[in-house]
DNA sequence: GCGGGTTAGCTTGTTAACAATCCGCCCCGC
DNA sequence: GCGGGGCGGATTGTTAACAAGCTAACCCGC
């Protein structure tokens, strides 16, 4: 089944995976005409995704003058940025992982699949995407859809920074040692698996 | 002087600004056509301020089927937001209030004023846009640009329960309480007073 | 009466043209 | 040579028309 979606989508997506993957470097302006062209769609939907990727932090706009490819977190903060991160998503573990239904479990394990599969694949912004969205379907299993945001939003950044892609089969067997404990409810072992993955 | 804004900008503000005092109740359906003839513009700058503010967490979007007006984050989870905005703000104040400029701590001084006259106009979108500006000001004075969005989007959220203004002269005195010791560069006495005033 | 398909309308998504703004360059006066 | 004003090209901001999608009411067969 092919996902139908909005020309909008696809695009910040597209744009948001050159991101990551480097093709766009740290300051650089980026032209709605030119990417316009590019994908071939009208300058609307390059606004819109510009304005959302803003939102994100992974690009910087200025009235009238553009947006701008933003830098990677200062080193500095990396550490409290993850730190946040980590409190978020193992303070919903620990209140809602009771209330994980088989629906929400299933959504996890399809991620972990399409994780392994990208990680077959080599793709840096396939990864980068599916361990997000694995992440991501943890936090919403567990009643966490509050936090999504914000949580997508400290994350985001960081993968500017997106270096652990050496091994990538270690990526997906840390995303797996997350899974085993999730579905045992035991949430002190998913919370100490959570941290190894994201520290 | 009049700071020329754009027209989204505008716009975006209003909105928020009757989301922010309630004008619209959860749940309720935004349309892009009512709001275009209200505000005289055309859909494009009221579809930009619609997806802002969906990133903002103040509606939810849906494709092909518009935004909803979201609601206050659940009573469960607001310490726990406050408590990690808290520590947005506080780490920023100890790691960077040594390096805060005379600039820097004019636009606090600034943000305080301006506070105060909303204080005493009585206008509440004003006073919890004034509140917000005020901590942004400390943040970004402390060297914390790259937390700003991040600590926008948890504090927007909140506003929707905006709910002590019942004594406006308290927000004043509280916001007071946080410049003064800003003044002297005394990073454990401004952190008390951001927890007493967040809290 | 009831269920399913169809259609009409309303709403959002996209596009391209037009307006406003910004930036660099050149020219002119000094 | 140097600084300021303004001109021109390029880019973003806004608009209105058009396309696509969703919703709900209606009709028809059963």
């Amino acid at each position: 089944m092919v996902i139908k979606r909005t020309i909008r989508e696809q695009v910040t997506r597209e744009i948001r995976d050159e991101l990551v993957t480097g093709s766009f470097s740290a300051g650089q302006v980026l032209r709605e005409a030119e990417l316009a062209s590019r994908y071939g769609v009208s300058r609307g939907p390059i606004r819109d995704a510009f304005l959302q990727l803003s939102q994100e932090g992974l690009l910087a706009y200025q009235a009238n003058r553009g947006v701008t490819v933003r830098d990677a977190p200062h080193p500095e903060n990396r550490p409290f940025i993850l730190s946040l991160r980590t409190q978020i998503e193992t303070w919903c573990v620990t209140r809602g992982l009771a209330a994980l239904t088989d629906g929400g479990l299933a959504a996890v394990e399809l991620a972990l699949i399409s994780l392994e599969s990208s990680c077959r694949g080599g793709n840096v912004a396939a990864i980068a995407r599916d361990d997000m969205a694995f992440h991501e379907a943890v936090l919403i299993g567990c009643g966490g859809e509050e936090f999504v945001q914000p949580w997508r939003q400290l994350c985001s950044r960081m993968l500017l920074a997106y270096t652990r892609l050496d091994d990538y089969r270690e990526v997906y067997d840390e995303h797996a040692a997350i899974l085993n404990p999730l579905r045992a409810r035991d949430a002190e072992a998913v919370n100490d698996a959570l941290r190894r993955n994201i520290a």
